[in-house]
DNA sequence: CGCGACGTTGATTTGCCTCAACGATTGTGG
DNA sequence: CCACAATCGTTGAGGCAAATCAACGTCGCG
């Protein structure tokens, strides 16, 4: 078995572990793909149309701005999963960006393959389930700093949370994160390097 | 039947329907409770131990800060849900405060509860893994809005997209929720009376 | 009636942005 | 393998968005 199924099985398992039969089921109607560096996933307008599971490697999820700036929603490594879910199940064309940061591989399934596998075993309802609570919750905490912290607040605060990210993404990148400048951010830098 | 299941089995037919020895479950594990206005649901300190859904009236779900200044992380009316996701699953005190700002009417199921209706009724697997992708992709537009926008763009979005809120709820708890002062708030609505 | 929550206004301050400029690094095509 | 472009991080001057602080009128409620 491909070594990329494995972590994608260990993903799974963390929830409730899977029989065998539901782990070759797993491995059958998910697809590896590569994607090099600035290579897409998702580009805005087309439908998105496959659950992806990193397996290695780094994306960012963006929206573009009427001003044509990039604000960063999102980043999923390795052992994450990410989709827009508003595109995936209104099967409407997306206003986002999916893109790999890093040459990366990831496991896909695709619309139809995803609802037959929840009918067919439903531990998947509740795998997934469990998957997107863990997110919503990562999500809410966000929406509390961004409502509560100054920009200086939240930039150690996920410096703390990913200290690995911290290292493999460039300032621009966490500074649009933050919702902030990169010239802004790099101020909070150099004075904390003072401190 | 209490007129208040009613509204909940219709919140879970919308996505699948239930069956009629499913919905007789729903009323046997779901139970009735009043809350008077500025009655706490939850309060920092406590453990969440129930899924919370509002037959009617409306709650603010906050964290209060270090200098206990009050910042509001969502609303819920009548036909939402509403808990503490971290605080339930990991059993751990919660940080948050969920209190009624009018009188109101919710349906509870607690912990256990809810994990032998999964196990009992796979369809809750289900149901409950679509109401939080939905609540989901409620957050990650408002991410995405408080990243890019700024709170006068957030303001009159927030009206654009809940009407009716802004009707029930002071403009305090608004602007709150916005990330934003009251005064400010209130300079944002002057400045468009006179356009 | 009197108190507390609410909404408003103005003066001042501060956090963060914009714009411009500059080296250092990375990447890429010839 | 080099040359050149693009990306990245940094710095400073100036400006704007939003916070702070203080004051005041209104309203609903106990």
């Amino acid at each position: 078995m491909d070594i990329s199924y494995t972590s994608l099985i260990d993903n799974f398992n963390r929830y409730f572990k899977l029989t065998s039969a539901e782990e070759q089921e797993v491995c059958n109607v998910f697809y590896v793909r590569h994607y090099k560096r600035r290579g897409f996933l998702l580009q805005e307008g087309d439908t998105c149309k496959h659950y992806t599971f990193v397996v290695s490697g780094c994306f960012k999820m963006y929206a573009v701005d009427q001003n044509g700036k990039e604000h960063n929603i999102q980043f999923a490594v390795e052992d994450n999963w990410i989709m827009d879910f508003q595109s995936f199940y209104e099967e409407t064309p997306s206003k986002l960006y999916i893109e790999a940061m890093e040459p990366s591989t990831v496991l896909q399934i695709n619309h139809n393959d995803l609802l037959q596998l929840y009918t067919a075993h439903h531990k998947f309802d509740r795998n997934f389930r469990i998957i997107i609570e863990q997110k919503y919750i990562q999500f809410q905490n966000r929406i509390l700093e961004t409502i509560s912290a100054t920009a200086e607040e939240r930039y150690h605060r996920f410096v703390d949370a990913y200290p690995n990210l911290q290292q493999r993404i460039p300032n621009t990148q966490i500074a649009s994160y933050l919702g902030i400048t990169p010239e802004f951010l790099s101020k909070i830098r150099k004075k904390n390097l003072r401190q």
